[in-house]
DNA sequence: CCCCAGTCCTGCGGGC
DNA sequence: TGCCCGCAGGACTGGG
């Protein structure tokens, strides 16, 4: 389930690719139907193929691979995809291999993704600003200021949970950091984001701001499944922080007398005290 | 415009 | 013990 702060860590991971050349991009065959490669595959090698990489970006929940010709390669994780400097957890959910010069086979990033749900693009600038632009893409959650997230999320007619889910008010947050960041609030899920006051919303902001931060510095969660981890390998520790995501029916961290309940909003699992969260 | 259901895909866990 | 079904959900699509 990589949302912002497992996709930032992937972004931070990298790093050490900046200033290497593409040598070549390799599909392995797989046993699984291919991910999705957009335009389409020959495209992605023909335009990364030789190309320098400039920097490494991230809009939501997306790492952009920037490149001297001023392509970008948009790798979209989805729920199961992750990127690797270092060997995959099995060979078999290797999607692309990009091979970098240098005087070792191990030079090379990777995407890895377990249930082939993600996608890997290539974009030219102005596809990049169509695709990924602000009409599209609200302003990263991990950074947004207070005036701004007010004025984009309180006007919707929305429950909030299901509005911060929503990528074109407020970019990044996902299922996980939706449930921890009002449990942190103290704002119930279904609330309508007209009907709460602005000083609650302040506490929404806070705690967005505070949860994504203190999430980037744990390099994200690992779940169970254990699919997400860092470019080399390593667990995220955020998972330890959880205090409602996935802990139906377990007390509440505040108050060991309630119980964490699970609904559904728009048809995804929300998790919430009932007790301490008011609309 | 909004809302909802369906789709993609594989691995895992609950229930019988 | 083994098998099957349902669930996980990010982003997108199509219908109402």
């Amino acid at each position: 389930m990589p949302e912002l702060p497992e996709v930032e860590t992937m972004r931070r991971g990298l790093f050490p690719i900046i200033g290497h050349r593409i040598k070549r991009v390799v599909f392995p065959p797989i046993p699984y139907r291919p991910i999705a490669v957009l335009p389409e595959r020959s495209q992605l090698v023909l335009r990364a193929q030789s190309r320098e990489i400039v920097a490494i970006d991230r809009i939501a929940k997306r790492v952009l691979v920037r490149l001297d010709s001023e392509d970008t390669i948009v790798i979209q994780p989805k729920m199961a995809g992750i990127v690797l400097l270092t060997d995959p957890p099995s060979d078999c959910h290797t999607r692309v291999i990009f091979y970098l010069q240098g005087p070792s086979e191990n030079d090379r990033f990777l995407y890895w993704d377990r249930r082939g749900l993600g996608t890997v693009s290539i974009l030219d600038r102005r596809e990049c600003e169509r695709l990924l632009g602000p009409d599209c893409v609200g302003p990263d959650a991990s950074e947004v200021d207070f005036g701004t997230f007010l004025s984009r999320l309180k006007a919707s007619k929305k429950e909030v949970k299901v509005a911060l889910l929503d990528q074109r008010l407020v970019s990044g947050i996902g299922n996980l950091y939706a449930a921890e960041i009002l449990y942190a609030a103290r704002v119930h899920p279904q609330a309508r984001c007209q009907e709460i006051a602005t000083v609650r919303w302040r506490k929404i902001h806070a705690a967005t701001i505070r949860i994504l931060k203190e999430a980037i510095e744990k390099e994200g969660s690992t779940l169970s499944d254990g699919t997400y981890r860092n470019a080399i390998n390593g667990e995220g520790s955020y998972q330890n922080e959880h205090q409602v995501y996935d802990r139906a029916g377990l007390p509440c961290p505040r108050s060991a007398g309630h119980r964490i309940a699970r609904i559904v909003q728009a048809q995804r699992s929300t998790f919430f005290c009932p007790q301490c969260q008011k609309s």
